[in-house]
DNA sequence: AGCACGCCGACT
DNA sequence: GTCGGCGTGCTC
């Protein structure tokens, strides 16, 4: 790699630049250089190039070279963008690790690491920002295309060519952006609006003790809006701000009450943004001194960081993680230095965010794939140069262009949502993290109350060190912890619908109590199915090789691969019957079950049917939080980041089908996810209790769960996974082989993993009839490497490319489809 | 990813 | 007879 030389003007060389497009392409492509441009190109610039007849996108200059192309006529390039590089040169590293690592194309890992504002095409929609900043300092034809977008608003990039007049337009918009004054158009819904509450303050007129004294007699008529009056008073001794919700329950007036007192400017109203999900009793201090425990975990990390690159914590749940994440991160930036802090997705509209943002303030930027990409951009150029020195990402966040990063925190290390699934780059935010700090020379802390079982491996074998943290902050107990056999109660006629009579006991006294209650059942894919009880024929997708689901709200059977939906059935279109039976139990059945037994409680669901719609989740959330409703039916939502203060009980329907899942991690997963339900319960000072029901009561892992035995947990799972060769033993290698025809893909599939075996042997498996055949009208087969941990995993992957695209260079397999997943999670 | 080119079915 | 369906190949 080197930067463009200085030129001799007298010369007049000819360079080219080898770029990468934002698009899935096997090759990079190369471009002329002309002449008046040869200063401003550099490596790590982005530039406006055409590619094929009409489309024009910006590329990323990865190289540049004296040397023209051999076969064909370069293009020259359009324009150039940056004035500075907008990648780093470790940022480079990086992505060719992503690479060759996870068998992607380069356009893949750019597609998936800039934001779209730095991925500017010709369509690319522009929008004038609603408040503009104050100085405007804008060049003339800035100028012209701000008066522009004041009469249109929506402004397409081929436009400004048209309205300019000028081919080179993107340094102009580029610029603009950069002055906060237009930004770019996004399909993408805004998932994670901030929550506005309204808030009441007394006028401060009334401060004044006379003023306050003819107050209270102008109001004696009205004695709602007095009672209304005091209520505000005793709260406001602390804060002068009161939430309305709790005005309004404290003072038992009516709305009408406040909306006249707000009228007569008595009483002030403000929205005001809060904290989703525990708004202003969380008894997080920002002043806060370690305990002895933590105070001990603080200083093992850093001694072992002296030999270690990477340190386990393994803090059971309420050990307070989070202030010694906050105590490693100020030790980090200290001197200048950058942190990077991943959580899973769901992780990120928690309070660990808003606890770390109150403590470091504006130094901090949250990062994520659903924020919109103003922000994205800004943060991006933030810690490029190195105004944000902390960020808190989900796993895109690995992305970021750190100059000076010195630490990376991967809480919950072991969630399986760090891994990308689609599209391509297919990675694993947590071990690229790892290579990323290695790259940055920086220190890595993986955290987690139930680590995956390959990190705590690598840190029984000394690979990563290893730092444990099992005292419990601030004295919170541990939940009361019991399983139910849904076989004893049903062979004893106990069980009201899906409920054992234990669980139905404990809800009752915990709505006695007015407590609330989170009832957790795994994902929807046991959802409730038609079936015929005549001939048994179920209706399918017909796209996917799924049965459709049924949905009481929309009346119609639904497919949640591809989204096909139909009109439900009362005749068997193969029989005739007219005896259509509901079979599984969604979270909806759950619901409806629920309210049979519980008919004034207030229930609510969360679950992906129910928070599609804008809004859904937040209002879910905030309506549980704020008492509305008694009881919450979830599925792996509920388990993940939630906090709420009065739930008592947690409820699992059936540990079943956690545990029966086909897949060698569905033990590990089940025990993480039922200890994390667990950590639900009752975190207060009160002492809260966990209900799970199962079939399968005594099963090893639901014993563990009860016992709290990690390490029990991990023994028995580490000697399954040696005896079976699965990881941490081994490595595994997914390649997926689609095609629209099934004869064409059985071939195809075997033609492959014969030219396989024939280099790799037995380390090849398959091809394998996935769980689910048919997704979206592919069929779908599995071929399934497995290496030794000690193979050549290098020499692997080459094979394994190469043998891809021989296959791929045959006639008859040209449109046969593969994906590869390196690390499969 | 888009787009052009090209070859087979149901219609003004 | 033509319009348009999408399978296939190509983009420096």
């Amino acid at each position: 790699m080197q930067f463009a030389p200085s030129l001799n003007f007298e010369e007049r060389e000819t360079l080219f630049v080898e770029v990468i497009l934002p698009l899935s392409l096997a090759i990079n492509y190369t471009y002329r250089i002309p002449f008046e441009l040869n200063e401003r190109v550099a490596i790590g610039k982005r530039v406006v190039v055409q590619f094929g007849k009409h489309k024009i996108y910006t590329a990323l200059v990865k190289n540049i070279t004296k040397q023209p192309p051999e076969f064909y006529e370069a293009k020259y390039i359009i324009d150039v963008v940056d004035e500075n590089p907008v990648l780093t040169e470790k940022q480079f590293q990086f992505w060719n690790w992503i690479t060759s690592y996870y068998l992607c194309n380069e356009g893949d890992v750019m597609a998936a690491a800039l934001p779209t504002g730095l991925k500017l095409a010709s369509e690319t929609i522009i929008v004038l920002r609603d408040e503009l900043p104050n100085e405007l300092n804008l060049t003339t034809k800035e100028t012209l295309i701000v008066e522009f977008l004041h009469k249109k608003p929506r402004m397409a990039i081929d436009e400004v060519v048209e309205l300019l007049g000028q081919k080179t337009v993107y340094p102009i918009i580029n610029s603009l952006i950069g002055k906060e004054v237009i930004y770019i158009a996004e399909e993408v819904i805004e998932k994670y609006k901030p929550l506005l509450k309204s808030f009441i303050t007394l006028n401060p007129l009334y401060k004044e003790q006379e003023n306050l004294r003819q107050l209270f007699a102008a109001l004696e008529k009205a004695p709602k809006q007095l009672d209304a009056l005091l209520a505000y008073l005793k709260l406001a001794k602390l804060n002068p701000s009161i939430a309305k919700q709790q005005l309004l329950e404290e003072s038992g007036s009516g709305q009408a009450a406040f909306k006249s007192l707000i009228e007569k400017d008595i009483f002030i109203q403000q929205k005001m943004q809060v904290s989703r999900l525990l708004d202003g009793e969380d008894e997080f201090e920002v002043n806060f001194a370690l305990s002895t425990a933590q105070e001990v975990a603080f200083n093992a990390i850093n001694t072992q960081f002296i030999e270690k690159d990477v340190v386990l914590l393994h803090g059971i749940t309420a050990s307070g993680k989070t202030q010694l994440y906050i105590k490693l991160i100020e030790k980090a930036i200290a001197n200048g230095g950058q942190v990077l802090f991943l959580l899973p997705e769901i992780a990120l509209t928690t309070q660990i965010v808003e606890r770390i943002k109150r403590y470091f303030g504006d130094k901090i930027g949250v990062y994520h794939s659903k924020f919109n990409d103003n922000e994205r951009v800004e943060i991006w150029n933030k810690v490029l140069n190195g105004a944000y020195q902390v960020v808190l990402g989900a796993r895109s966040a690995v992305f970021l262009p750190f100059i000076n990063l010195k630490l990376i925190v991967v809480d919950e290390e072991h969630e399986s949502s760090y891994k990308q699934h689609e599209p391509a780059p297919r990675y694993q935010a947590r071990d690229a993290a790892i290579v990323l700090a290695h790259f940055h020379q920086a220190k890595v802390v993986l955290g987690s109350a139930t680590p995956s079982i390959e990190s705590f491996y690598n840190a029984e074998n000394g690979k990563y060190g290893f730092v444990t943290l099992n005292e419990r902050f601030g004295g919170v107990q541990l939940p009361l912890q019991e399983v139910v056999s849904i076989a004893e109660e049903t062979k004893r006629k106990k069980m009201t619908s899906y409920f054992t009579s234990v669980l139905i006991d404990d809800m009752s006294a915990a709505l006695e109590n007015k407590e609330q209650i989170i009832l957790f059942q795994n994902r929807r894919g046991y959802a409730t199915i038609l079936i015929c009880a005549t001939c048994g024929y179920a209706p399918k997708c017909v796209n996917c090789d799924v049965s459709l689901t049924f949905h009481k709200t929309s009346g119609k059977l639904h497919c949640h691969y591809c989204g096909y939906h139909q009109n439900s059935l009362t005749i068997c279109p193969a029989c005739g019957s007219v005896h259509i039976e509901q079979k599984g139990f969604g979270t909806e059945r759950i619901e409806e079950e629920l309210s049979l037994i519980f008919p004034d409680v207030k229930i609510a669901r969360l679950d992906l049917d129910s928070t599609r719609t804008k809004n859904g989740m937040q209002q879910i959330i905030s309506d549980f939080q704020d008492k509305k409703t008694q009881i919450l039916i979830g599925t792996q939502m509920v388990a993940k980041g939630l906090d709420f203060d009065n739930v008592s009980l947690i409820g699992v329907i059936n540990a079943d089908t956690l545990l029966n899942y086909p897949d060698f991690r569905a033990f590990e997963r089940s025990y993480q996810l039922l200890a994390q339900v667990a950590g639900r319960a009752g975190r207060r000072d009160k002492q809260g209790k966990v209900c799970i029901q199962a079939y399968n009561d005594t099963h090893r892992i639901i014993k563990q769960v009860i016992a709290n035995d990690y390490a029990q947990m991990y023994t028995d799972e580490l000697a399954e996974r040696k005896q079976f060769n699965y990881p941490p033993f081994t490595r595994l290698i997914f390649i997926n082989v689609k095609h629209k025809d099934a004869n064409v893909l059985n071939h195809a599939a075997m033609q492959l993993a014969n030219a396989l075996r024939a280099q790799l042997g037995n380390r090849i498996l398959g091809p394998e009839q996935p769980l689910i055949a048919r997704i979206r009208n592919y069929y779908i087969k599995q071929i399934i490497i497995k290496t030794e941990k000690n193979a050549d995993i290098k020499k692997v992957k080459l094979v394994l490319k190469d043998t891809i695209k021989a296959f791929n260079a045959q006639k008859e397999f040209k449109s046969v489809i593969t994906q590869i997943d390196v690390d499969p999670y």
